[in-house]
DNA sequence: TGATTGTATGTTATCGTTAATCCATCAAAA
DNA sequence: TTTTGATGGATTAACGATAACATACAATCA
């Protein structure tokens, strides 16, 4: 018996071939003979061997990794995504890994560095605002990548998102065709280009049925996300100054239902909300909630744009915008007083 | 400029050093002079290095990688964890790498055999019920590990785990104190031996309250998960021969008091309701639930687990059981008509 | 003064795998 | 017969980094 791994040394004693033809057999190599490849191929398999990927990685020059970076895994949209990302990864044989910057913004480019040292073949990436340094990082050490769910201004690169403007017009038409005239709109992060897009969205629906922008009550993301982490929302709900509220991420939308449950002011009845992500989509123990989103082809396009792009390098940057739905469950309707 | 990555030779060459002295003052080897160190250390940085990780992990042995391998990220309590994970292994300079079994149990194997080959120093695994098989697969690769969550019969292996038998008992006195005397159980996937503690703590708690067994209506795991599943739990429910829910994880109770809102029943007013796991600790945004956990140390003490024995394959197996608490977030009360 | 220690490096040999070449052998084609 | 071309495989040289050992030179000590 040996001590350490088995190597391809060891097979290739015990089974007289030499390592190389060893190696080309353990990779399907069509040169070699069907019988020898088998008879090789079972030796390794009785003996238990397994690959150093680090080994085979240096040699070739491509690990089989893709990593993700990721903003943190509290939002189940996000956790969503990678699952879809990680089924469709493993169909063509790679291995995703999920980087994490814990809501630091600043260690994107420690993720970055850490992820081209691993050596893996591509990134996908969710970028946040202002992060156009980092992606040149990437473009600067030849990282192949797409970027997902959000647009970074001036950077020509793969992306992949739903259409955040389209998603905003969609919100407000609805609520405004249901005769909604005041609202109250919990924003995400200031600056990134998805919340921009939809309010901007928002206010030209609201606009094109005759509501002035003024009905709007916009509460700033930072402002929420706070509210939200000391689970204490309900004070940005008050004066009710509206009927509907349109909330940035399902999250906060979760929140802000406990928050009115506990008042006791019913939904859709005294108060309408719809909000963003996907979240239903993926996960039916939550409460439906009214929402607008597209299917997760965002990972599964996000994956595929990778692949082409590891595949040749210089193909045109692409994007893709995803279209995306309303999906009513039952958390708007008409204003109270108004039907 | 150079065509591919930087190596320690293109700095080699360029600050006159050998290469092996560029490896070990990037290293920090204490034997060089403060002098040359840095001298290697900004050209280094200055010409862009980022080490081959491949390379370094294949001479040296170490690649300062830990592999968590997981059921699935739909659940936030695991995601909580793996956040938790990820901080502890960060500060120690290793990276966590998360493979996802997707459900599908039979994976668990591929995924430590990716895991081995791909190097990582140590595997931090949830195993679900039976794998003993895949257990002796890591040991007989000298894989260092630690079991989570769940004990493994028959294994010794270094574990940390919640009391899972206190945490049911827990629950069922807190709730047969309320006076509560019929009980509908929603048990977690059968065979786990989260599930068998859990459920044999409750019926101890509520016996020694003078409540026979059969007062426990118990649905089996696979039935919950698959109610779960198609977002139709509430035929679980009914008939409603009970005024207490305990249910084996909170995802689970938030479809509940979602399906128990919908029929208009009160909580805690006409069914109290109760569970385990650890979501609200980490995860404001979801309504307060009474519910029975310990703190995010399990991630912390598992990390640690694993670089002693990473440390020290030697030392002898160690078990921890981390204490559990019961959180009452006002999901239980007094049976109706009781007071 | 010669021996010894220590400091600051250079040399050389791997880690396990894969890529690039090269070399027999044998059969079919010219 | 010689040429050509598959077969089936062996040889050799990397990939980039690190470990073990060796060396040169200066400082220290008996």
């Amino acid at each position: 018996m040996k001590a350490g791994r088995i190597t391809l040394k060891d097979i290739s004693l015990e089974c007289g071939y030499t390592v190389n033809t060893v190696s080309r057999a353990l990779r399907n190599d069509p040169h070699l003979p069907e019988s020898t490849r088998v008879l090789i191929q079972d030796t390794a398999k009785s003996m238990g061997y397994i690959r150093n990927s680090m080994a085979s990685s240096l040699r070739s020059g491509r690990s089989h990794i893709v990593a993700v970076i990721v903003n943190d895994l509290h939002n189940q949209h996000f956790c969503d995504l990678l699952n879809q990302m990680d089924r469709e990864l493993r169909k063509v044989d790679y291995n995703l890994m999920i980087l994490c910057m814990q809501l630091d913004d600043s260690l994107a480019e420690e993720l970055i560095h850490t992820a081209i040292s691993l050596g893996v073949d591509g990134i996908l990436y969710f970028p946040n605002f202002g992060q156009r340094h980092y992606i040149e990082y990437m473009t600067g050490n030849n990282m192949p990548f797409v970027l997902l769910d959000r647009r970074v201004n001036d950077v020509d690169a793969d992306t992949v998102r739903c259409d955040d403007l389209q998603g905003g017009y969609l919100a407000g038409r609805h609520l405004a065709e249901l005769g909604h005239r005041r609202f109250l709109f919990l924003s995400g992060i200031e600056k990134s280009s998805s919340q921009m897009d939809r309010f901007n969205g928002f206010l030209q629906a609201i606009r094109e049925n005759g509501i002035p922008g003024e009905n709007v009550r916009a509460i700033p993301g930072e402002q929420v996300e706070e509210a939200l982490a000391q689970d204490n929302i309900a004070p940005l709900l008050f004066p009710m100054d509206y009927t509907a509220i349109v909330s940035f991420r399902d999250e906060v939308s979760y929140a802000v239902m406990t928050a009115l449950y506990e008042k006791g002011i019913s939904i859709p009845g005294d108060i309408s909300i719809i909000s963003f992500d996907n979240l239903r989509a993926e996960n039916p123990s939550r409460p439906a909630l009214t929402s607008i989103y597209t299917d997760r082809s965002i990972a599964e396009i996000g994956v595929k744009l990778l692949l082409e792009r590891m595949e040749d390098p210089s193909l045109p940057p692409r994007s893709v915008v995803l279209p995306v739905q309303i999906f009513d469950y039952g958390t708007t309707a008409v204003p109270k007083g108004a039907s």
